[in-house]
RNA sequence: GCGGGAGUAGCUCAGUGGUAGAGCGGCAGCCUUCCAAGCUGCAUGUCGCGGGUUCAAGUCCCGUCUCCCGCUCCA
C-alpha cells in the first residue's frame, strides 16, 4: 500500500533522506538538502545512470555498440549561450503566452486589430509578420461577414494598450478561439549573478537553466578531441537552476535541481529510428531500477504541445511517474526529444562560425549539422520516485512502514547485528562488518533488542540484515533476514560478500 | 501571483494571559537467543520569525517566513 505525500515527506525528514534547505532560518522556498540516507540514494541513482548509459554496453538500432562520452561543463557560461538557446528571450522583455497553442510572444511585438466597441472580436498578430497579418485580417472579415476592412472602425493598437476585457475577446496568432492570451508578464526564469566585483549590466551572467547547452557549446571541442563519430552521444549530469514562480510538491519542482542529460548526435535521416530506440531504452531503464509498470508510463506529446525546437522532429515523449500528489495523473521524470539541429545551428550562427561549424563525415564525404535525440532526466525527481515507489505501509510490523528499494538503489545494503551483545557475538559481527564495508555500504549495530534494529533498517530501506547468533560460533553460518517478507535463511559467513554483490546486481521483481 | 488552512521537543500532540508538558522516538547503562520487550538514568525547546498591547504573551493584535490544499504558472 503506497503512502500519502505527507507521510513520505515526514519519513524523509525523520530518517535523514531529505531536509528543507536553511531550515534553522525558517527555510527557503524551493530548495532542498539531502541527508545521509538521501545522499546515498541519489548517488546510487546517478551512478546507475552513468554506469548504464556512459559506461554501459548498449547496442543501438544499427547493431553497433552505442558510443557515449562524458562532459562536465560550468554552471555559469557566456551570456550569449542563452541568447542562442532562446532562454534569454523573455528575460528582459514582457512576454505573452497563448494557453491554447503554448506559443510565447514578445508583448511589444504584438498588435491587435479590431473595432473599439463592446463585445467586438479582436485579432492579435506579430506586427512584422505579414502572413499573420493577412490571416488575422481574413479571420476578422469572415467573423464580421464583411468584404473589406473599415479604416474608421478597424484600428490597429499595441497589445500592451488594450484592456483585460478586450484581451479576453482577442484571438491569438496561433489560436482557434479568443481568450487564450495571457497578460504581458515579466519572466525571471534564470537566476542572475555578476562575474567580477563591479555591479554593472555588462557583468551580468546567468546560472544555467539546463545542462544541455553546455554540451552543445562544446560539441566541436568533443568532436575535435575525442575521435567520436556520428552517431554518438555526450552525457552530462549536474545542477541547473530555474526561478520557478511556484515551487511545489516537495522536491518535484525546485529552483535548484540536478539533471542527467544525453545529447545523442545522429544523421538527420536516422532520427525516427534513434528516437524510437531511445524512447524504449530510457523507459526500460527506469523499470530496471525498481519503478513498477503500473506507476510508470510513456506519453507521446501531441503535435501542438511541442516546444519551438522540436516542431518538425520525429517526436517528443515524456516518461512519467504516478506520484501521490499527481495521482491519478502522472508527473514527468524524463523527456526524450528529437531537437533536430536547432541548437547546433543556433550556436553556429551566434558564435559567428556559421556553416564552418558543421560536422564532417569522412566516410561519406558529407558536411552537415547532426540532429539530436535528447533524453533529459531529473535526478531529484528520480530519487523522489524511488522513495514514493518504495514506501510501503505494513501495520503488522513494528515500524508500520518499510522502504522497498531495489537492492542496487538502497542507501544501506545490509545491517550486521550480533543477536545479543555477549558470548563473543559482537566480536564476530564486527569482524564481518569490517570485511564487508570494504566493498559495500553496510551498518553495524549492537545496541538494544534485535527487533528494534530490524525495525530501523526497515525504515531506512535496507534489504538485508545479517545476524550473528550462537550457531554462527558453532558452524560458521549466519541468519539473513529479508526486508520485504521478513523471511530468514542461513548462509555461510565466507560466501556472504559475493552473495550480497549478486543480490545488488540482480534483477528486481 | 490570488484564496483557504497550518506552524509548541526528532515525531504525534496537550497547554484560552501567570514557573513550557505527555507519549513515542533518541542517547547511556543493565538486561535480552530473532522482529520497536523490560528496568534505571540523561538530553532534549530561538513555542516558525519580527514587532506591538500588557505588571506578565505559546496564548491577544499587526507584519513576515515556511509548509499543505485549490487556482495561476511550469519557454
Amino acid at each position: 500500500m503506497p503512502g500519502s505525500m505527507d507521510e513520505i515527506v515526514a519519513l524523509c525528514r525523520r530518517r535523514g533522506f531529505i531536509f528543507q534547505s536553511s531550515e534553522i532560518y525558517g527555510g527557503i522556498n524551493g530548495f532542498w538538502d539531502y541527508g545521509p540516507l538521501g545522499t546515498e540514494l541519489k548517488r546510487n541513482l546517478k551512478n546507475a545512470w552513468w554506469h548504464d548509459v556512459v559506461q554501459g554496453e548498449l547496442i543501438g538500432p544499427d547493431g553497433n555498440p552505442v558510443d557515449i562520452v562524458g562532459l562536465d561543463s560550468t554552471i555559469i557560461m557566456h551570456p550569449k549561450v542563452w541568447v542562442a538557446s532562446g532562454h534569454a528571450t523573455g528575460f528582459n522583455d514582457p512576454m505573452v503566452d497563448c494557453k491554447a497553442s503554448t506559443q510565447r510572444y514578445r508583448a511589444d511585438h504584438l498588435v491587435v486589430l479590431g473595432a473599439i466597441e463592446p463585445g467586438a472580436r479582436l485579432y492579435a498578430f506579430v506586427q512584422a509578420d505579414d502572413e499573420q497579418r493577412a490571416k488575422s485580417e481574413k479571420a476578422l472579415l469572415k467573423y464580421e461577414r464583411r468584404e473589406t476592412l473599415d479604416p474608421t472602425r478597424h484600428v490597429l493598437r499595441p497589445f500592451t494598450a488594450i484592456s483585460d476585457d478586450e484581451r479576453s475577446r482577442t484571438q491569438g496568432p496561433d489560436a482557434k478561439e479568443p481568450g487564450s492570451l495571457t497578460a504581458a508578464r515579466q519572466f525571471n526564469l534564470m537566476f542572475k549573478t555578476l562575474v567580477g566585483a563591479i555591479e554593472d549590466p555588462a557583468n551580468y551572467a546567468y546560472l544555467r537553466p539546463e545542462t544541455a547547452q553546455g554540451i552543445f557549446a562544446n560539441f566541436q571541442n568533443v568532436v575535435d578531441s575525442s575521435r567520436v563519430k556520428v552517431p554518438f552521444g555526450i552525457a552530462q549530469m549536474g545542477k541547473a537552476f530555474r526561478n520557478e514562480v511556484t515551487p511545489r510538491n516537495f522536491t518535484f519542482r525546485s529552483r535548484e535541481f540536478e539533471q542527467m542529460e544525453i545529447e545523442f548526435f545522429i544523421r538527420p535521416d536516422t532520427a525516427v529510428e534513434w528516437y524510437g530506440w531511445w524512447r524504449q531504452q530510457r523507459f526500460r531503464w527506469w523499470q530496471s531500477i525498481g519503478l513498477s509498470s503500473s506507476n510508470l508510463q510513456l506519453r507521446e506529446h501531441d503535435r501542438d504541445e511541442l516546444a519551438h525546437y522540436a516542431k518538425a522532429g520525429a517526436g517528443v515523449c515524456d516518461i512519467e511517474y504516478k506520484f501521490p500528489f499527481t495521482d491519478p495523473d502522472f508527473g514527468e521524470l524524463e523527456g526524450v526529444a528529437h531537437r533536430a539541429d536547432f541548437d547546433l545551428r543556433q550556436h553556429a550562427e551566434h558564435s559567428g562560425k556559421g556553416d564552418k561549424a558543421r560536422y564532417f563525415d569522412q566516410e561519406k564525404n558529407d558536411r552537415y549539422f547532426p540532429h539530436v535525440i535528447e533524453p533529459s532526466a531529473g535526478a531529484d525527481r528520480g530519487t523522489l520516485a524511488l522513495l514514493c515507489e518504495a514506501y510501503t505501509r505494513d501495520e503488522t510490523r513494528a515500524s508500520k512502514v518499510f522502504l522497498r528499494f531495489h537492492p542496487r538503489m538502497a542507501p544501506i545494503k545490509a545491517g550486521i547485528f550480533p543477536l545479543v551483545n555477549k558470548d563473543g557475538m559482537p566480536e564476530i559481527a564486527e569482524k564481518i562488518w569490517k570485511e564487508l564495508r570494504k566493498s559495500h555500504v553496510v551498518e553495524f549495530d549492537e545496541k538494544q533488542s534485535i527487533g528494534k534494529r530490524y525495525a530501523r533498517m526497515d525504515e531506512a530501506g535496507t534489504p538485508f540484515c545479517l545476524t550473528i547468533d550462537s550457531q554462527t560460533i558453532q558452524d560458521g553460518t549466519l541468519t539473513v533476514r529479508h526486508r520485504d517478507d521478513q523471511r530468514q535463511e542461513r548462509l555461510p559467513v565466507g560466501t556472504i560478500g559475493s552473495w550480497l554483490t549478486d543480490q545488488i546486481q540482480g534483477r528486481f521483481d
